[in-house]
This record gives C-alpha cells, sequence and structure tokens, in this order.
DNA sequence: TTCTTTTTCTCCGAGACACAAATTAAATCT
DNA sequence: AGATTTAATTTGTGTCTCGGAGAAAAAGAA
C-alpha cells in the first residue's frame, strides 16, 4: 500500500502532464494547464523537470504561427529519442520483433517464419534474443539504449511473474520468458498476452483511442480477449489475463471451448473435407486453405460460408456475454483474414443481437479491424513506455481530460 | 479527472487510518502507524482531526492494561454514533428496512411483507419511505440524524445515475429510486444492484474480510452477481451492475436466458407438475413449493432431485466462464433455500470442474453461504459508510494493510 | 516518596508541493 | 517606439509528510 506523500502527488500530476503531450501532440503549457485542470506554475515547474530530464523538448520551429498576439507559445513534445523499447509478438508461425522509439514509431521491425509449436522455450528464447539483437542493431541502436522489452504471445500469461503459464503455440507449461529474456539481453524484459498488447495499441494509437472500455477479440489460429475496463487493461485476480479460448460455449452435454469452435484453426478442421473436395492438391496449407475458404464463401459456396457462420455465431455467443458483464461502449474484432470476413462477421453480429438482453441492445458497437504487425510491436512497445512514462496506478491512461481532442483555447 | 494536491494527500491517508481503524478494532496510534506505514506525527495529526470531527473516539476503558511499562497506548475506535445511515432490500416478496450506526451495527430492522411486482414503483416507494421512517424513528432516531440511504434490488442497476434500467420484481423500466427518495427523505439516497451489497458485506463484515477479488452468486427467485476484483466493486462500463440473469447459457438454437435455467423461479416453473402429482392441494405457494422441492430431493426422489441438478449445471456453466475471466480465489455461492441444497451444489461444483480448463482448476473455491436479511441491510449500510469514510477513489478497501489480522507490536 | 526507565504521543522545523498574484518575456498592433 | 496582448516564470503563502526533540504518563527502582 503506498501511503500519499508530497512524492506521490507529483509523481501523479508529472504522469497527468506526460499523458497529456502524448496524446494530444504538441502542447504549449497553457494548453497542457489547461487540459490537466493544474495551475500554470504547476505544469511549468513539471514540464521543467521533464525538460531537464529531457524526456520532452521544445519543438522550436515556427511551427503553427498561430495567428496570436502575445508572446508565442512553446509547444513540447516527447522527446522521441527519449527512450527505446523492443517489442516481440510470438504467434505459431512467425516470430515477429520490433523497435520503437519513446513516442511508439517503430524504426525497424523483422518477421521470422518459424514454426514455434516445433521448439522448444529455451530454442525460442534464443531466437527472440537474436531477432531483438538483430534488430535493435539494425535500427542503429546499441542494447545499451534499449529501456525494456515485451513479449506477447497467447495464452495464459501471468504478467506479474513473467511467467506464460500454458499456450497454445508452447508444448511446456509455466515458461518464465521474462526472467529469461531480462537475463539474456540485460534489460527488463516482460510478457504478456498477445491481446492485452493490441488493446493498449487500440487504445494508445488506434480506433479506441481515449475509450476507457472497449473490448477487444483477437480472432486468427487461437482467440484471445483483451478488456480494457476504466481505463486500465482487465487482469484477473492473479494478474492472469483471460484466455477467450477457454470459454466454454455449450454447457453439460455436447460441451465445447470455445477455441475449438471459433478460431481460425477449428474452422479449418472443420472444413477440411468440405476443401479437399474440388482441389488437386491434396495437403493444403494453414493460410491457403483459409484464403480458399474464404473465396469460396465469398464466390456463394453455401457450405463453406456455413462454416464460417457457425464460428461467427459461436464467438458471437461469447461476445454477448461479455456484453452483459462489461457494458463496452466498443467492441473491436480484430485479425487478419477471418475476422475481417462478412461470412464470419454478420452471424456474429446477429448472435450477438439475438442473445442480448433489450437493455443493453445498443450499448456495444462491434467494428472490426485488420491488425498488421506494427499494431503488435506498438502495442508491446506502449506496455514498456507505459512504465517510463511513470504511470504511478496501473493505468493505461487515466480518465479521459476533455471530450474534444483539442478545444478551442482562450475562453473557460 | 481529480488532479493531485495537498488537500487530496491528506483525504487518501485520512482514508488508510479510518479503514485500519474500521478493520482491526480499537487501535492505538501506535498501531495505526505502524499498519498504515505513516509516520506517527501524520498519524497523530490525522487523528487529532477525526477525533476532533467525533468520528472516532477514545476507548478509556482500561482495557488491555497490557503488560507495558510506558505510557499507556490510547485505543481508538469509530464512534458509532458518528452516523447512521439506513439501508433498504427489495425482494419479490418482501421489503427490509434497517438502520446501522457507524459501524454498521444493526439498530433496528424491520421486515415488510409485500408482493413488490404487483405495485406500482411510486406504490413501492411510499411504502420505503414509511418503512424507513418507522425504522429510524424506532431506533429512536431523527431523519436528521441519517447521513444516507440505500436501496438494493435485484436486476439491472446504473447507481451513478440513481436509477433502476430493469428488475425482474418491477413492471416499469428506469424507475430513478434514487432521486426520488432523496427528495421524499431528505437525505442522500442511493440505489444499487442488491448482490453488490452482499458482495460488499461479505467484503466488510463476512467471510471474504480482507480478501480483494471474489465473486458472489445469488441464488433466490432471481440470480445476481456480485463482483469485487481488486478491492473495488466491479461495474459495468457506465457503472451498470453486471445481471447475470441476462447471461445466455446456450447458444442459438435452444438458447436460454439463465434465469430460465437456474433461479428458483424457474426450478418452480420446471416441476410444477411434479409437485402437483402427489399434492391434495392444487395452489402452492412459491416458498412451500420451494421447501417441498427440496424435501423430496432430500428424501431421494429422483426427478426433483434431477430438476434441482439441472438449475445447478447451467448456472456452474456461467461460474466456470466467471472463473476463466476473473480467476478468483473464492466464489461464494448464496442464497436462501435452494443454493445450500446439496442437490444443487454439487451439480453445480462437478459442472465448474468439467468445465474449467486444467490451467485454472484448482484457483477458486466455491462456497455456500446462507444469507439472513441481516446481510442485506450491513451491505446496504456499507455502501453509505464508504462514503463517510471518505474514501477518495472508488474503492471499498484498498489493498490489505498485512497479512495477519494484527501482528505483534513490538518488533517490526 | 522520589528518581529512573520506558513507551506513547505531540510540538517544531525542514523539505516538497500546489497554487494565486505579481512579474517578466516576447511577440503583434498602432 | 510605445501600447497591447498573451505566455511563462518568479515570489510568496499555505498544506502536507516526516524526522527529531521534547512532553506526558505510566511502571520499576532506590
Amino acid at each position: 500500500m503506498k501511503t500519499a506523500d508530497p512524492e506521490l502527488m507529483r509523481a501523479i500530476n508529472r504522469f497527468y502532464v506526460m499523458d497529456a503531450i502524448r496524446r494530444f501532440g504538441p502542447l504549449s503549457r497553457v494548453e497542457i494547464s489547461q487540459l490537466t485542470e493544474l495551475s500554470p506554475t504547476t505544469v511549468s515547474a513539471i514540464t521543467a523537470a521533464l525538460l531537464d530530464d529531457r524526456l520532452i523538448i521544445p519543438l522550436q520551429l515556427g511551427a503553427v504561427r498561430d495567428a496570436g498576439r502575445g508572446r508565442p507559445r512553446v509547444m513540447l513534445k516527447l522527446n522521441p529519442d527519449a527512450a527505446h523499447v523492443a517489442g516481440v509478438k510470438l504467434a505459431h508461425d512467425q516470430i515477429t520483433v520490433g523497435v520503437t522509439n519513446f513516442c511508439g514509431d517503430i524504426l525497424r521491425s523483422l518477421a521470422l517464419p518459424v514454426r514455434i509449436d516445433r521448439q522448444t522455450a529455451s530454442v525460442i528464447a534464443d531466437l527472440v534474443e537474436d531477432g531483438v539483437r538483430r534488430c535493435v542493431g539494425d535500427a542503429g541502436l546499441d542494447m545499451a539504449h534499449i529501456s525494456g522489452v515485451c513479449v506477447g504471445l497467447p495464452g495464459v500469461v501471468e504478467r506479474a511473474a513473467g511467467v506464460c503459464r500454458q499456450s497454445p503455440i508452447l508444448q511446456e507449461r509455466d515458461v518464465p520468458f521474462g526472467a529469461d529474456l531480462s537475463h539474456r539481453l540485460g534489460v527488463p524484459a516482460s510478457i504478456d498476452s498477445d491481446v492485452n498488447l493490441v488493446t493498449l495499441a487500440e487504445h494508445w494509437f488506434g480506433q479506441a483511442r481515449g475509450l476507457n472500455d472497449f473490448l477487444v477479440v483477437n480472432v486468427e489460429r487461437s482467440l484471445g480477449l483483451g478488456i480494457l475496463h476504466n481505463g486500465e487493461l482487465f487482469r484477473g485476480a492473479n494478474g492472469l489475463s483471460p484466455d477467450l479460448g477457454d470459454l466454454m460455449v455449450r454447457p453439460s452435454g455436447g460441451g465445447g471451448r470455445l477455441a475449438d469452435l471459433a478460431s481460425e484453426a477449428s474452422v479449418l478442421i472443420e472444413a477440411e473435407a468440405l476443401l479437399r473436395e474440388g482441389e488437386a492438391d491434396a495437403r493444403l496449407h494453414q493460410g491457403r486453405a483459409l484464403a480458399l475458404l474464404l473465396k469460396r464463401a465469398a464466390a456463394g459456396d453455401k457450405r463453406c460460408s456455413r462454416v464460417l457462420a457457425a464460428a461467427g455465431e459461436a464467438l458471437g455467443f461469447a461476445v454477448a456475454g461479455l456484453i452483459t458483464l462489461f457494458a463496452p461502449p466498443k467492441v473491436i474484432v480484430s485479425g487478419r483474414a477471418m475476422a475481417t470476413s462478412d461470412h464470419f462477421i454478420e452471424p456474429l453480429r446477429n448472435a450477438v443481437a439475438a442473445l442480448l438482453p433489450a437493455s443493453l441492445a445498443d450499448v456495444s458497437d462491434i467494428i472490426v479491424r485488420e491488425w498488421n504487425d506494427g499494431n503488435w510491436v506498438q502495442g508491446a512497445a506502449a506496455m514498456t513506455l507505459r512504465d517510463l512514462y511513470g504511470a504511478p496506478w496501473g493505468t493505461t491512461g487515466p480518465a479521459p481530460i476533455r471530450e474534444a481532442p483539442l478545444p478551442p483555447l482562450g475562453e473557460s
């Protein structure tokens, strides 16, 4: 329990200032003062300290000669070079590594096509280590410049402990990637559920910027769930990230894990025979099979679209349950191929609409978002940057400072 | 967004002090200092202010002449008469009203047997008003002594707005009980989901004292869900309390609301024909029918126990889903009659065990708790008292101050 | 009893902070 | 150049926590 003392006070207010600058671009001191509701005096003191630490820098170029009469505002922005972080995403068939600066701009990224599930955890750690070192080097940096690394992967992750309890892409359990990579790379390394990374990326950089409550449902080989609640990433009691795939979708009897009904992997199994029919090539690669399925569905093949619809319905069932619990104004369905197909999404929407009680019928907006590797890397970066910004409590961003991104100054 | 200033600092620390006293009985200043990790100076200043406000009082009776040599400790405790609050619970067939003091002790309570669903909201408000006034009077108090009232009822409640969006015991929707009762009684009135009240009662006074994460599943006529997460009552995005009854238990097809499968009301409908069989009396009253069902099941009637088991399994399905999301160390199943029956609970436990993924198999302890009217009233009281304690952030109690209830002093 | 010891509590001053008011800085307008 | 306007900083005041010195209140020792 942290008792409140002047230091905490300063830490909180410093975070507000940093957060305002991060979110609303270059800002002058007056603007910060208005946004944060801190007095100009305090803002001046805090920005002075931040400038001193080189976390922010003045934007000198005359920039917006903003029609002003008096002394011009000095715009302040994050110092991109204040720190650099590395982000890693482990997917079943690929390791993605990236390096970003303090603003979350991706300086360099690297994709290693590796069938992860065939490797031991220690081999994967080798590959990650090499990938990070290479990526850092390619960005013209030295490991000494890197402030932290975050690894995202699907499954049940205990962030605080730095351990992956269980993952569909790992054979082993309780893999301590955190400590391992910290030791290998000589920088603080954290791990988290991959969906949490997209969730944070959406919150910091994406469609849910400034939104304090939303869900991210990630559909790829496996299923993931990210929850932002009250501006904070939601984690279970022990810091365990919730795993959507483990949710059960059918009560006793023909029970089924959601991952076995609605993930890309399960859909492919379901559709395998179907696809084999018209195809000369007997062996279908993962990606190709899915593409084929989607193409056929789009072309009007009822049986193919039926498979997708079943998956969408199953997921919609789960999403409806989550909406009754969290009542989020926005639900983001993210993924690569399948998630963006209408043959999947429409049944999902319909299922949600059918299952939701009337009182919650219109609270949630379901939107679809195709991600690329950059999102993951930015998410991983944000996860690490959050610490550097000095948030004194476990938040990814406090209550929205104001409704409009930048209200006209002057009045108020 | 509240900026940090000295005032907030003081508010936070004052809350820590109050919370320590509330939780660990009469305490001396040194003990408070050790528990809260605040300096003795600060504790002295804060307690002086609290004594000044008469929120706490010294416990003069020589009490534990605690084998000491030096200046004896002055034990401080909450002043029971610092404030009084009223709590109200609306159930389908009864209105329960109670008045407690600042310590949560129930001074007086009153149960009005009313079939609420036959009345309009305004009649109910009349009854509540009269009940509160009577109860306050019977406790030897005047409405002027009452600092606040909290009403609990099943359904979807938007606490912040003081509105009950929808409730199984009300015909009307969007009933603004909060503003209405504030106006009628002339004191601040809040409303909340009834389960939230038991949840808070368990956290403050009951089995989950000091536990920061647990679920309460309340089984009576309808189903309720209370979630304590990170020491705070969990609410959906708009402050909406989640409603377990609205959760869907079966995916598309023979879909069903959980409330239609696992609540007492649904079980009775299911079992109606069954019960009528051997019974001369054609019309069975609610409570009697349930008692009869339980008795027959206990006597070995397979068909009756089957009905209960089906309900237990359906609820178990939902609980398993909640455990995968929240990973709470404890799940409390509370209720009056049905919830405590083994014919209901064992199937529930089994369903949970069967549906939970291996990685979460042992995280949650499911316990059963029979409540009485007092629990509700205490919960409602706690809900109001929380504000009086001056918690500056929306918590029901911060991180546990220390593991043991009261560690031996002296060393440190 | 009277003095010493021990423990609890309070007063005092230092240091950190937020903030309001006054002051300085740096531009445009006349 | 001087007036005007807006931005940022300096100065002064009050609040807070906290360490250390001192006062209070008991038990034990002489």
